[in-house]
DNA sequence: ATGAGCATTGCAAGTACTGCAACACACCAG
DNA sequence: CTGGTGTGTTGCAGTACTTGCAATGCTCAT
């Protein structure tokens, strides 16, 4: 809607590929280069850019910090986590949270007992949307046109034989996944990796989030998976009613 | 330098604060609700804002996901990582990485072994730069003119009885940093917690990141925190060799 | 129902953005 | 040392774009 604005955040994801010098930017941009050199140094006084040592641009600190407030501002997050780490002491497996937003699914926590310490690696990371079993729970929920009308603009990559195929198969899916409560991913991303989930509900019975637990083939079969499938759900039952007991708005003191 | 993008970025750390909706928006920037609701509409399509369900917009999810393609391209984070899990098996203690960028000091790395969950909910956040250990050696390394300056902006707030208090002391005890090649904060952020530090050098000899080791009073004294020292700086000049012995430099392929 | 409060849109006025071209600077080669 | 190529940077005039106003919708609470 407004160019010069639009311009300018179109940089960011271009310097999320990598560094680029000020001729590279305006170049994908196409406008002048003086051009691309002032809305770089406007994104720059903000700290959105920062400028290396050997001049190119790159993605700013201050990014990092405004997406580390944007995730604390989701007080789901903040509800969800202490049932998320006791269901991992419970289990012992991986588990993730995920929420849904204009199109795209986003992990936004993760507690992972074997590998305590790779986990911020995939937080903030999309989720493979056509697979992932938080991602059916989500879409599954959306009305009836909006899911229709995403399931047609998805990619369906294959990554594995289990994959996902096409939009047909996928709403098949979703609305299997709606009526049961509850979804799976079978080595539909990775070969070796199981996972199950359940959805999070707010209030008006509408899902807000969806969390699920992950393991490879090699530590648990598919079927002693399901079998936390009662605990998963129960987890996030219990998220949804902390969820919808407490008013989710917070006051700001004048 | 251009007002457009000037304002519309403005918008960002407003709504870290929390959701706002347009007339609040529009009020804090100072123009008519017409041009924000236009700015806003901008940063929606680029998914840095989102519109929830009471209308009110606050920070998306894309934010998110620059942050983390911002925090991979960091290729000293890549190096210290496996350096950094070492050590906390060695010690036990929560191990930072942290860098210094126009102005603020940013954790960008932590290993924590007692509480492997919280780890996210620090990483991103600016540091408590008049007293944090890490801090300290990467402000030391800067150039003179540029340390003063920036001292004299800074604000020296007193967390505990042991904070830096001021400017002058601020500068003493970066000179003694600087000398010394190591750093500590003991008790000065929180009365509780010691850390002990040391800077990680590119290869021309400037400090391009710092790391620390903290623990609580209860469970190591600051003097027997201190014997970690020796370890601690090993570490952080393994990885400055591995950092300055690999060209940082990455050539994209034609 | 009725009004208050909010978001939204069309439009005219004018400001601020754009692209050009000239300049400055660093680096490399001869 | 010097000329040349590749950068990034600045002043300027034209105009495309943004801006604020005022009027219109819309939703919710009374």
């Amino acid at each position: 809607m407004s160019q010069t604005v639009d311009r300018a955040l179109s940089i960011l994801p271009l310097l999320a590929e990598g560094p680029a010098d000020l001729g590279r930017v305006a170049d994908r941009l196409g406008v002048h280069k003086s051009t691309a050199l002032r809305l770089l140094r406007t994104l720059h006084e903000h700290g959105l850019v920062y400028r290396q040592s050997d001049q190119r641009y790159r993605l700013g600190a201050r990014l990092i910090a405004l997406a580390q407030e944007a995730m604390e501002n989701l007080d789901i997050r903040e509800i969800a986590h202490p049932h998320l780490v006791r269901l991992n002491e419970q289990c012992g497996h991986t588990v993730h949270l995920a929420v849904y937003e204009e199109s795209e699914v986003l992990y936004i926590d993760k507690v992972e007992s074997r590998y305590p310490v790779r986990m911020y690696s995939r937080i903030g990371k999309p989720v493979a949307i056509t697979v992932a079993a938080v991602a059916k729970l989500l879409l599954a929920d959306l009305p009836e046109s909006e899911r229709r009308l995403l399931a047609d603009k998805l990619d369906y990559p294959m990554y594995t034989a289990r994959s996902t195929p096409n939009a047909p198969a996928f709403l098949r899916e979703l609305e299997k996944v709606r009526d049961q409560g509850w979804a799976t991913d079978l080595g539909g991303h990775e070969e070796s990796i199981n996972c199950v989930g359940a959805p999070i509900r707010g209030g008006d019975g509408r899902v807000v989030a969806a969390m699920s637990v992950s393991a490879p083939n090699v530590v648990v079969t598919a079927d002693e998976l399901l079998t936390l499938l009662p605990l998963v759900r129960r987890t996030a039952d219990a998220i949804s009613g902390e969820y919808s007991g407490r008013t989710p708005v917070k006051e700001v003191a004048p």
